[in-house]
DNA sequence: ATATGAACATCATGTTCATTG
DNA sequence: CAATGAACATGATGTTCATAT
């Protein structure tokens, strides 16, 4: 029964889940494929220093897929002769929220953390 | 020359240098031992869901010792008949200051990147 | 038993390689 | 050669073990 076993510390929200969270409202707002919301993440991101990999996305986009909130087509890119490429989509659109509103939750979590080392330490 | 190497993708700051900066200042407001700093940053950050571990604690000391920032030295336990303890001091308040500067500029840059998602996907 | 620390194990992520159209 | 993905490598951290008082 009670056999606790932590599955971390509990230190900032990981990578992972942030970018998730950003491939999720993402596809909710369009037809997205990897390499591109790679780009726009990069883009977003990069004046703050932050530049993610691709490996990062993809096995985030996996990992969606798996857990039945995104489901994937197939199509022949746009004006390119011969690449296909992966689209995604919303699958689950109630999943999508209800995994949203538990990255919040760790969003708001690291939130605090933040300001309070901010007014802690330099103050 | 410009052999480029990324040292990391430069997503939110790590809990190294997050501790690190505590250590810094709670050093300079008093005399601290591992166990206490340790007890010390569970009690603040449990409500929040951090609780750092002791070897992570022990490694943030260790390098701030190398990095000459910390100095230590070795007490008898008050009221303990035998534990010997390492307490620590700020051995350069220069470096001291110079580090928390600088740990300050990627608090700052973890702060932005939370508000931004918070604002980008919940809003 | 408490404090310190080292050694070892795992997980998150980064780097490199392979495949396909 | 752009996009996807797998395989491999490293780094950050967690878990366990050892030592001293």
């Amino acid at each position: 029964m009670s056999t606790k076993k932590r599955e971390s510390t509990g230190f900032l929200i990981k990578q992972r889940a942030f970018l998730k969270l950003y491939l999720i409202t993402n596809i909710e707002n369009g037809r997205w494929y990897g390499m591109k919301l790679l780009d726009e993440l990069r883009k977003e991101f990069k004046p703050m220093g932050f530049e993610p990999q691709h490996p990062e996305i993809y096995r985030a986009l996996h990992e969606l897929l798996e857990d039945g909130i995104l489901k994937r087509g197939k199509i022949k890119k746009d004006g390119s002769k011969y690449q296909e490429i992966a689209v995604y989509y919303i699958r689950d659109a109630e999943k999508a929220s209800a995994y949203k509103k538990l990255i919040k939750y760790d969003i708001d979590r690291s939130y605090r953390m933040i300001r309070k080392a901010l007014e802690d330490n330099f103050s």
